[in-house]
DNA sequence: CGATTTGTAAGTTCGCTCCG
DNA sequence: CGGAGCGAACTTACAAATCG
């Protein structure tokens, strides 16, 4: 801890000015021994005089209460520019710190960063990639200050608003018999090898839509990469439902994907930005 | 979650000493 | 004797911790 206060040094400088306690007072408008008492406590952590006592005829410098007076008048010049210097998104050094869902982000983040670029210049952002539990852990502990996520029930944590609503849908390999058709129903989607998406909570979301009809899919793989998924697909593995849909449709190895919509109504995924609760 | 307790910093009052 | 500084005791304000 440092072991004075700018308050103290405010008291020192006014006594050295004044020429003694009383005086300084009346222009700090304390009381004579809070001056005193200051003064007494930034010579105790100096560890050396500033001022010879001179009783009824106030308060002389030291040589070494000469040497601190300027040393002091400079701290205090400094901490009145440091309040009054611009705070965060004007400041030279300044940054955000953006989480965003690993599948989320690549199609949507880029763009939103480039615009947000537009509107302030020099202003650094810092990228946290995540699942949607890890990013509101990460907001609640102040390590990212606003994350773009789905909202998979799991909102106790910061300002949540919702920003848009994605479709699920079904994707296929350009040469599964599936490729030609417009729309399929979660049953013929069920009657292939599933390519899910094994994120947390989001392949709880997946699932879900399949047992709310009553249906139990035949999973095949499991992965947490969204190009993996998209690679195994468009290479005949099995057929996928994905929420987010990357443009172009062609997976990583140059195979054309297709995308269907579901048929039966499915509830949409919910795109939120979750800030700190006490974001200003 | 609001009320209460506790600890700390900063201040005041009062009485004292010192000195011209 | 009056002006100035010092120290002890006390008050106030506030934040953090604790409790029901």
């Amino acid at each position: 801890m440092i072991p004075f206060t700018l308050r103290q040094l405010q008291y020192f400088v006014s006594a050295a000015e004044h020429g003694g306690t009383a005086q300084a007072a009346i222009a700090m408008n304390v009381s004579q021994p809070s001056v005193s008492m200051a003064i007494k406590q930034l010579e105790e952590a100096l560890g050396e005089s500033l001022f010879v006592r001179q009783h009824a005829q106030g308060l002389v410098l030291t040589p070494a209460g000469r040497a601190k007076l300027a040393e002091a008048r400079s701290l205090l010049s400094q901490s009145k520019a440091w309040i009054a210097s611009p705070t965060g998104m004007n400041g030279r050094d300044a940054w955000i710190d953006v989480g965003c869902f690993v599948t989320l982000g690549p199609s949507h983040l880029p763009a939103i960063i480039r615009c947000f670029r537009q509107h302030n210049p020099g202003v650094q952002v810092r990228l946290r990639e995540a699942n949607v539990e890890q990013l509101h852990h990460l907001i609640d502990n102040g390590s990212i200050e606003v994350a773009l996520t789905y909202d998979l029930g799991l909102g106790r944590s910061g300002n949540m608003e919702v920003v848009g609503y994605l479709k699920p849908h079904a994707l296929v390999g350009s040469d599964h018999p599936l490729a030609t058709r417009r729309s399929v129903s979660l049953k013929e989607i069920a009657e292939n090898p599933l390519i899910l998406i094994g994120l947390p909570h989001s392949r709880e979301y997946f699932l879900s839509l399949f047992r709310s009809a009553g249906i139990t899919p035949n999973i095949a793989m499991e992965t947490q990469s969204l190009e993996m998924v998209r690679g195994m697909v468009a290479n005949g593995h099995g057929v996928s439902v994905l929420v987010t849909k990357p443009s172009p449709q062609v997976s990583y190895d140059g195979r054309p994907l297709v995308s269907l919509e579901i048929s039966e109504t499915v509830p949409p995924q919910k795109v939120v930005v979750i800030t700190p609760r006490h974001f200003p």
